[in-house]
DNA sequence: AGCGCCTTTTGGTATGACCAAACTTTGATG
DNA sequence: CATCAAAGTTTGGTCATACCAAAAGGCGCT
């Protein structure tokens, strides 16, 4: 009965409703969706309908669903957007090409976010790289903690455009390479290593010359692609 | 009775079965899944749970599905991952600002393409680039034949660090960016000012020097969207 | 072979039922 | 009165069955 129902696919118009509700706010963020039997009743619809509208909706980090709980709302940002996206990147991860590959992309991304940082950083983006430097140098002893910093640091760089993306994409990167990084965290050895790396970064940062900024980058990222490497007793990529 | 059965979530084991059949080459790409009330025996489950897998499935990319036809097996790669990134990302593109920023981060990429294209092109890139340069050239006076040329040239950019998620990147947002496009088409006489801006970065990258390469996309890329904003009647960002 | 018609297959949807886990209410208890 | 456990209710997950319309496939006719 209801127009722009053309094609054969009634879960879209119910996916389309909740969609426009959920981004309208009248459906408010954090808070569970309406009870499946309400929604078929509401939408004139079989539950079938509804749960694989649900389910498209999960598919598109538009809900969070856990196995037996009502669904959650979630208003689209940059981070469930990539968040999302993970479910669908794992497949290409499975081989060491694809981990290479996304490792590539990420220090031909920070490499140009350095070069961005040396030449234009504001004077808040270099007190936001100092504080995370240092933090991250007094977590040299505890190998956890060293990591958290150490991806804080990374973060700050992403950060100085002050476009969103580049966030989401490095939360991206810190999960999706994650498995990777557990050998690097039983290595304490290394925590100074990268400090040193991490210093020497922020050191041309401050000299504002992108292209020792790069290099210190490329030099750092480089290292530890070849020590996860050997650790993994990989061969050559 | 079999392992991996401890949570309620019938519908992931036969997502978990299907895509390892997907990926190893079982269920041959391209060619259709077997019907629902097949799977539904042998996988000694109820059509519900078969339709749910297979809708996971889809919105992972790894089988595409049209309204009332079988489902393609899709053996996944960086494009079909992008591609159903393209569902979720699609929310975000709604406020200008998300379109801004999204443009922005193209920018960032391309201006590190370009200085990585000038420092580092082999000669088989600098020959596509020449050619694809040369189709773009010839195409002026056809704006539709222009517009797939430009997206060619740009693509040539992304081949150039031998990274398969480059492609996918850029025909990413080709797609994603599309409707700006739409735009630019209805403006032949754009077409001999982005053919000279291509023709500037080219030359910039002949001639090795990665700041001016930087410089000539920046200002073609910056120009083109001070086009769109304009046309598209939209405040400063 | 090419083409239109008819049968079968198959995806999309609707119902209704059942279970187990989550949620809510209730009521006994200290 | 606050606490908490038991009982009752809701609700998501699954199954079985049925029906429809469109796609696929077969069949006969030209």
């Amino acid at each position: 009965m209801e127009i722009g129902n053309e094609t054969g696919r009634a879960a879209d118009n119910v996916v389309a409703a909740l969609e426009a509700k959920i981004v309208s706010g009248e459906l408010e963020n954090e808070s569970p969706l309406p009870a499946e039997r309400e929604l078929m009743e509401q939408f004139g619809t079989s539950r079938t309908v509804i749960r694989e509208a649900i389910s498209k909706l999960s598919s598109r980090g538009l809900v969070e669903t856990r196995p037996r709980f009502r669904p959650i709302v979630r208003k689209p940002d940059y981070a469930t957007v990539l968040h999302a996206c993970g479910n669908v990147v794992q497949h290409l991860l499975t081989e060491k090409s694809g981990i290479k590959n996304l490792y590539d992309s990420r220090v031909f991304i920070e490499r140009a976010l350095v070069r961005e940082a040396a030449s234009s950083a504001r004077k808040d983006d270099i007190v936001d790289l100092k504080s995370a430097l240092e933090e991250n140098r007094k977590a040299i002893p505890d190998s956890l903690e060293f990591y958290r910093t150490d991806v804080a640091f990374h973060g700050v760089l992403y950060r100085i455009p002050k476009n969103p993306i580049f966030p989401a994409i490095h939360e991206g990167y810190t999960s999706w390479l994650a498995p990777q990084w557990d050998r690097m965290l039983r290595s304490p050895e290394r925590n100074e290593v990268n400090y040193i790396a991490h210093k020497a970064i922020l050191d041309a940062i401050l000299e504002r010359d992108p292209g020792a900024a790069e290099e210190a980058l490329t030099n750092h990222l480089k290292a530890a692609w070849e020590f996860v490497r050997v650790t993994f007793d990989w061969g050559d990529e």
